[in-house]
DNA sequence: TAAAGCAG
């Protein structure tokens, strides 16, 4: 996105090599435009050429008759020969009354009369005045709203200061669609702010990041050792970590990632850090006496972001209330279940955490039970549609998306709940919350207040979150530390579900704590239920896993092939992804029956779906009813409508070949995907070239989706590494800190934490 | 160096 050079003229036109040119003349007639690309095809009469000369070039539209001058090279096309490709298109402004007067002739509405009237009024500063404050066209006399309404829209479109940036992005090789945001952010100022303050854009305007700024101030030709350059580089930085799940960055860290971009030596880095702090913009925090680093570099917004984050969190938690009555609780419920109940029947914020089929949901449930009885009213969510639908089934009770809960709003990407205006009174409960991130973490709990509780429930052994931040972990982390913690943590860790003594269980139990994996021996056959099978390279492992899905699972174990054995893989790429296993068990599936061809992007095509494919919803439709992560089959094809029903577990949803871009085969999904999912027999390719993936939590995730069969094929050596990475310390987060350090100060104090100030 | 959430 940032890079965006889509639509810049070379990709149309390959220049022969011919030398950059400027050529000027007058406009003789346009062949062709078309308005969203802007692909332009021109005649124009130049002097020293005996014909007309055609022009190509990504331009706004032009009237004939104008003088312009182009930048670009002559170039020889296959079938329109000769022809001159711009890489910018200038009209030239007139100058004189007389030409101006020319150029108004031919706006929409104004004949002679008019344009003399107007040059007469505003003299040769018209098209400054057009270009400000098109409104003074009011003073001349017969000019209504109704025309310069008209002259506005036109002058904009084809001459305004939007046009001009636009040129101007062009010369400077950038996407020339930044224009209107440029525009809007600057307005008047907006050229200004382009020559002259490139690196301000990556701060002011979305869309333009650190690299198109870097690459607009170079082609102005800016130091490169400015301050400018070097404190926008180490912002970039920092925003970049957020991709890895950053919050901060440790100041050796920050200094070398932001040498490779910035390229420059470490003073001039040191000079800017400097500035940068002192600015406000980085926050240095100290960590605990002892901590390897000990301090950390925070973008203000995540400083922020953590800061209230655990202000009101803490808030929440030490506010003292009317314990709830909890009752008589069922029999079967664990001493754990109970504890949990107890917990958030008398505390403001608690935390539930455990791994599949430790009875998270019956704890939910019966925490429903006591609040219902208790007369609080219930906030059901989760960071995700299919969570918050599966929250929904289980508890009987509506529940929503964290985003949906909030009122986000699109546009601005803000939430109408927020701190000012706060949710209602009641019980928040939050499924899956081991996926939420620093700031929908701060949204939601900076907009609760003392008559809220809140329940955090999840599996902080799973996939973090997308966003930044490690916000489950780390609030348990800080919650269990405290001595006296006012956040109760409850962890369930006995199995229920039939699966104790489970060798599947026992084995993501080992990988949790590091100890190398226990596979049952294949000469026990049909009775185990957690293999390993070596293969040395990729191409193995995929056929391995074909067979073994295609043929060896349905036939000693009785799986059905389609429905419940699901191929899991790290990445998507390579003989060992999901597009490969997809492609292959699509195949020998369905190879031979009716399909429907899915319009790829840009006409690139290929995807097809056949009658009894396995496949994945892969975005939220809520008319639907289908949420990203539902995995279904295909099982009608109508394909002179175009039309394709697929049965997700006993609902159906019929697509139309258009929407067919929110379908992917799924008899193999990542693992990331897999999250929230089990089925009955899985199958893990696990090779060192995923060694950018392995992570113990990523194979913990992966083993723990199987309920009676895991098999994981490939290299030890991959299993072993992936083991080895535990990932809590690969997110730089302090929010584990923060809330510990609040604790102690409120200790200390002796006081309540809404009394304390934040510095 | 790869994977992934939400919203209309």
């Amino acid at each position: 996105m940032e890079d965006a050079v889509a639509g810049m003229p070379e990709r149309e036109t390959k220049p022969a090599a011919g030398d950059l040119e400027v050529l000027e003349g007058v406009i003789e007639r346009t062949v062709f435009h078309a308005p969203e690309s802007r692909w332009t095809v021109l005649r124009a009469k130049v002097a020293g050429e005996v014909a007309l000369v055609t022009l190509v070039g990504r331009s706004a539209g032009i009237e004939d008759g104008a003088d312009f001058s182009a930048h670009g090279r002559w170039a020889v096309h296959a079938t329109h020969g000769r022809q001159f490709a711009f890489e910018a298109l200038k009209l030239r402004r007139p100058t004189t009354a007389a030409q101006i007067a020319a150029r108004l002739r031919t706006y929409p509405g104004i004949k002679e009369v008019m344009a003399e009237r107007i040059v007469k009024r505003f003299g040769t500063d018209t098209l400054d005045v057009l270009d400000r404050e098109p409104r003074r066209l009011l003073e001349v006399t017969g000019l209504g709203d109704k025309t310069l309404a008209s002259i506005t829209e036109h002058h904009e479109q084809r001459q305004g200061p939007v046009v001009e940036l636009e040129n101007r992005l062009l010369e400077l090789e950038v996407s020339p669609r930044l224009a209107d945001a440029l525009n809007q952010r600057y307005h008047d100022q907006a050229m200004a702010m382009l020559e002259h303050h490139p690196y301000r854009l990556a701060r002011d305007v979305r869309g333009i990041g650190f690299q198109t700024a870097d690459k607009i101030a170079r082609a102005l030709g800016v130091d490169l050792e400015s301050n400018e350059r070097v404190d926008a580089g180490l912002l970039h930085t920092l925003e970049k970590a957020q991709s890895d799940g950053h919050c901060a960055l440790p100041p050796a860290q920050l200094l070398d990632d932001a040498r490779k971009i910035l390229r420059l030596p470490a003073p001039l880095l040191d000079a800017g850090i400097d500035r940068l702090i002192n600015e406000g913009e980085l926050i240095p925090r100290l960590r605990p006496p002892g901590s390897e680093p000990d301090e950390l570099y925070f973008l203000r917004r995540f400083d922020e972001a953590e800061d209230n984050l655990v202000a009101s969190l803490l808030e929440l938690a030490c506010t003292p209330r009317e314990p709830w009555e909890v009752g008589e609780l069922p029999e079967h419920l664990s001493p754990g279940q109970r504890r949990a109940v107890e917990a958030i029947a008398s505390s403001g914020v608690a935390i539930l955490t455990g791994g599949p089929g430790t009875g998270k949901s019956t704890v939910v449930a019966n925490v429903i039970e006591v609040a219902k009885r208790a007369g609080a009213a219930l906030l059901l969510a989760a960071p995700t549609g299919r969570a918050a639908k599966r929250l929904e089934q289980t508890t009987g009770e509506s529940a929503s998306t964290v985003h949906r809960l909030l009122e986000v709003r699109p546009d601005t990407g803000e939430f109408s709940y927020c701190a000012n205006n706060p949710l209602p009174d009641g019980l928040v409960v939050i499924d899956e919350s081991s996926m939420l991130d620093l700031e929908l973490a701060e949204a939601l709990i900076t907009a609760l207040t003392v008559n809220n509780r809140l329940l955090l429930v999840g599996d902080a052994d799973q996939l973090p979150s997308v966003g930044p931040g490690n916000v489950l972990r780390d609030l348990i982390r800080a919650a269990e530390a405290g001595a006296s913690s006012p956040i109760p943590v409850v962890r369930l860790d006995t199995i229920f579900r039939q699966q104790e003594g489970s060798t599947i269980v026992g084995n993501a139990y080992r990988v949790l704590h590091g100890q190398p994996l226990a596979p049952d021996e294949a000469s026990r056959g049909s009775a185990g239920e957690f293999f390993f099978l070596r293969a040395s390279d990729a191409e193995r492992t995929h056929a391995k896993i074909v067979e073994m899905a295609a043929e060896r699972i349905p036939s000693a174990f009785g799986f059905d092939r389609v429905s419940e054995i699901q191929v899991l893989c790290p990445m998507h790429k390579g003989q060992a992804g999901t597009e490969a296993f997809n492609r292959a068990l699509q195949q020998a599936y369905t190879g031979e029956r009716e399909g429907l061809d899915a319009p790829g992007p840009r006409g690139e095509g290929g995807r097809t779906f056949r009658l009894g494919d396995r496949v994945m919803q892969i975005r939220n439709d809520y008319e639907r009813n289908v949420f990203n992560g539902d995995i279904g089959v295909v099982t009608r094809i109508v394909a002179n409508a175009g039309m394709l029903t697929v049965n997700y577990d006993g609902h159906f949803a019929t697509y139309g070949r258009n929407e067919l871009g929110a379908l992917r085969l799924a008899y193999a999904i990542s693992i990331h995907k897999s999250q929230g999912s089990e089925f009955p027999a899985v199958l893990i390719p696990m090779l060192t070239e995923h060694h950018v993936m392995l992570r113990r939590n990523l194979l913990y995730t992966a083993i723990t989706r199987a309920r009676r069969l895991c098999v994981i094929v490939g290299d030890l050596r991959a299993i072993e590494r992936a083991v080895r990475q535990a990932d809590a310390a690969l997110r730089w987060t302090g929010l584990a800190e923060r809330t510990l350090a609040l604790l102690e100060a409120s200790a200390e104090a002796g006081v309540g934490v809404q009394a304390l100030e934040l510095d």
